[in-house]
RNA sequence: GGAGGGAUGCCCGAGUGGUUAAAGGGGACGGGCUGUAAACCCGUUGCGUAAGCUACGUUGGUUCGAAUCCAACUCCCUCCA
């Protein structure tokens, strides 16, 4: 990696965001003399997005922490069409309501990372369906679509891989490519856009996108990308066991967010501390050099700036003071577990540990619930359960007012009567 | 529109009339070892307390008995027009 002049590009490239970039020397250059704005686009697939586009929004974040203007493109317009990058089937098509709310859910979290508002480095927040909604097709046709060679976007993976797959490819999917080059040479004319980030699977919707700027406005634009994430294990970032890692605290609980950086293979630690926290260079350095079960305390430090960052200081130190306790101190059940509250009469008469690991969703079915008692994965109070037709009842109400149910040693759930 | 091929459990994939709740692999989950890690080892992996029920694209049929045979339909792929 060359040396870069601007705090922009020096940063990202030493805290791991890099993958490719049109033309670096020139962004460099670019970067150094005022102020860039530069977007990255999201689908709205899901009500939340997931710890798998956390690297793009620490970018955007940095991007606004050097001096540069953040663009949030929210796919509204997009997502109805369908983006085949990296999937091998077609997605379902969602419904102007589910893409509607599913917008207003992801909205929530950039505010957490970025300053919003009507300054020149203030981030916007803009949704790609004002423009592409009340196109013209014929008249894009014309204007964009003469720009765009069928040669050449047979070429370009996210095409190229489904048709050797022989996994079918709807015209619909195909256009999407065009669409999101159109969106960068809007967001140029719009405000002044002139650099797009992604994922190294965006690469060829970017260059499109820097291409048809070029033709349509002959304006220079730039487009970067950062590594495809995995863990060290090979999984995909953002996703585990028990689904996507939302970033959305309602979807998943910052107790739960904590447990996931926590939780971070060993040799993963440094990397996730450069790309998903803020501490200095010097210090990560010293953390990732921590050997054997010393390693453990970087994994608190990402597991603390990480939840920090998304959820804030408070809810972090709750998490970690929880995961304490669970874990260093063994047996107490704390209040910021997840918990579930029981009918009191229920209770009173009692209710099998069955359907209670089923309730408190633990398990996802009796039958499930009964493996786990089998294996002696099953715990009431930290008492392995050995008996499945068990009763629960007033009487297994610990100290604290809760009964605590385990799956595992990581999964536990607090039963409150009501 | 025509011809051919295909659809099996979370995924991949075997199975072409009966002991098939369906081989094998992956994934996932639990246990062991550890450091709430990785690797490794062991176990589990449709629902139901059970009788039993549901399941091999959908619907109907043949049969004592079907994922397996037949018919129609749906969707996908390939080639031709």
């Amino acid at each position: 990696m060359p040396e870069f002049a601007s705090a922009f590009l020096r940063t990202l490239s030493e805290r791991g965001f890099i993958h490719q970039c049109t033309d670096a020397a020139a962004l460099d250059a670019r970067a150094s003399s005022g102020a860039v704005p530069a977007y990255i686009g999201f689908d709205a697939t899901a009500p939340s997005l997931h710890a798998g586009s956390l690297v793009q929004i620490m970018m955007l974040r940095w991007l606004q922490q050097t001096g540069h203007k953040p663009i949030v493109l929210m796919g509204g317009g997009t997502t109805r069409v369908g983006d085949p990058s990296g999937k091998d089937e077609s997605r379902q098509l969602l419904d102007d309501a589910a893409i509607e709310s599913n917008i207003a859910g992801i909205k929530q979290v950039f505010s957490r990372f970025l300053n919003f508002g009507d300054g020149p480095t203030d981030a916007i927040l803009v949704n790609n369906d004002a423009w592409l909604r009340g196109l013209r097709y014929v008249d894009f046709l014309r204007e964009v679509g003469r720009h765009f060679s069928i040669n050449r976007m047979l070429s370009f993976d996210s095409v190229r891989l489904r048709l050797e797959r022989e996994q079918p490819l709807s015209f619909l999917e195909f256009n999407y490519m065009i669409l999101q080059a159109y969106d960068f040479m809007e967001l140029n004319r719009r405000h002044g856009c002139a650099l797009q980030m992604g994922g190294s699977d965006q690469w060829g919707n970017i260059v499109n996108g820097v291409d048809l700027t070029r033709r349509m406005s002959d304006a220079e634009v730039f487009g970067l990308t950062t590594p495809l994430l995995t863990t060290a294990g090979g999984a995909k970032m953002g996703k585990t066991a028990g689904g996507a890692v939302w970033l959305n605290g309602d979807m998943l609980p910052p107790y739960d967010y904590w447990q996931y950086w926590r939780n971070a293979d060993d040799a993963d630690v440094g990397r996730f501390l450069r790309l998903f926290t803020t501490l200095d260079l010097a210090e990560i350095a010293r953390l990732e050099s921590l050997q054997g079960a010393e390693i453990n305390e970087a994994k608190k430090v990402l597991a603390n700036a990480a939840t920090r960052l998304l959820h804030g200081e408070e809810a972090a130190e709750r998490a970690a003071k929880t995961a304490a306790e669970t874990f260093v101190e063994g047996g107490g059940a704390s209040a910021d577990l997840p918990t579930i509250s029981v009918d009191g009469g229920r209770l009173a008469e009692g209710v099998g540990v069955l359907s209670l690991f089923v309730e408190a969703g633990l398990t996802a079915s009796n039958g499930e619930a009964r493996r786990l008692i089998k294996n002696g994965g099953a715990r009431l109070n930290d008492e392995k359960i050995a008996d499945d037709s068990r009763q629960v009842s007033m009487n297994d109400i610990a100290a604290n007012g809760a009964i605590k149910l385990s799956a595992g040693k990581k999964k536990h759930v607090l039963v409150r009567p009501n």
